[in-house]
DNA sequence: ACTAATGTACGAACTGGTGAGTTAGTAATA
DNA sequence: TATTACTAACTCACCAGTTCGTACATTAGT
């Protein structure tokens, strides 16, 4: 982010901040993502970098709050994609279908970010907690979920009786699952669930999966 | 799991090979779900067992195998408690139901299995390949799924073309992430999804999810 | 007596973090 | 313009504390 593309120094080593920070974190989020916070070595970090161990220190502090920046770009970017979701101009069944799988198609994209969850949650998301960015952050895509939700109940099209959030909840953990656990799933069911192959299916199977939970029947009371 | 009960032996310091080794792994099971594979020492696994540090050794061989040997037996209380799986008696829409509800218990009732399995993942499921025993291991609720949903096929009941494996996703899906993800939902969206109070609602919600989807009236094709 | 099981002590390699000094950019001043 | 003064950006070498693993001694059970 923000890199401070300087126009004259083609090869490198000018002095800048920015670029350096960005850097580390760029390198910082690959490593911890592949082999987890504790797994992660500083020194390894720095040697992937064009600078030196001691910058980490100098911009983040140390390793824990270099993991904590990692969290806040990297939740910083979904963020910002989310801010672009448009489809309000939809039927809340297509607007609802074509929300879950713009969430799907970020997840697949986005494996690192999904590894990075998973290993703050193993930690208790105490980064998180933290961190002053990442703390009171509502998701614009809740937001959006809201609108198009309460458009659905009103009309009386959704006769599920659920709130953004749990929604939120029910399209993220398909998601994030099928990334997640992509590997244990593969070896103990012998099925990838991200198979190229294979994503169109389980792309309608999550949007028919959401749509028929809002709109069944509700038989009883 | 396979707790140390041992009757006769009153106090302590007899020699067992099998309790010391089921003891470590207990031990050890706490450990690596808590922390994580690399954040975990041997040497605390070790001070918070009755034995040695060098019985982890002498039994297990070393770190690495000592995980494994975690997850084996991890997957073994679950593949146990599959067995138990008793719902064929029930219509193919209450089957479904009451095993997705077991499935959700059974989550429930394991965060530290999930925490194994989340670690796992992050490692690539590299323990899984590596182990002899996990590998070709069918899941008996898988065989349950699979007859459940043909017998629902066959009755017209199940609309859904679905197999086994991919229904089991999506219930899992829902289940692992409302345990897994538990803490960073909750910091970024201020909401517990194992809170004991909204237990039931959540039950429910994935009951109704899932037969809804299955028996969604298609309207095309 | 013999062996499986266990405990103690130790060390080589590693790891996060830091102390101390250097270089590049920049702005005020002469 | 040249000099000086100042600071942000950076490098290198090292330390103090860990961490996995093992050599060796010892004990309990048969």
């Amino acid at each position: 982010m923000t890199s401070v593309e300087e126009p004259a120094r083609s090869n490198g080593r000018t002095r800048d901040a920015a670029r350096t920070q960005a850097e580390i974190l760029d390198v910082a989020t690959q490593e911890f993502a592949r082999v987890g916070f504790a797994g992660a070595r500083v020194d390894d970090i720095a040697a992937r970098t064009s600078t030196t161990k001691r910058m980490i220190y100098y911009y983040f502090g140390g390793k824990e709050q270099l993991f904590t920046a990692v969290l806040e770009r990297a939740y910083g970017v979904i963020r910002e994609a989310e801010q672009e979701l448009d489809v309000e101009h939809l039927d809340p069944v297509a607007a609802i279908r074509r929300l879950a799988e713009l969430t799907f198609d970020h997840h697949e994209q986005h494996p690192d970010f999904i590894r990075l969850v998973s290993i703050e949650n193993i930690h208790g998301a105490e980064h998180i907690a933290a961190s002053e960015k990442l703390g009171k952050i509502g998701s614009p895509a809740l937001d959006v979920i809201r609108r198009i939700l309460a458009s659905g109940q009103r009309s009386g099209l959704f006769t599920a009786d659920v709130d953004a959030v749990d929604l939120h909840a029910m399209i993220s953990s398909f998601c994030f699952f099928r990334v997640s656990n992509r590997h244990t799933f593969g070896a103990l069911f012998g099925r990838d669930l991200v198979d190229p192959a294979q994503r169109e299916h389980y792309r309608a199977m999550l949007g028919d999966m959401v749509i028929a939970y809002l709109t069944a029947p509700r038989a009883e009371a």
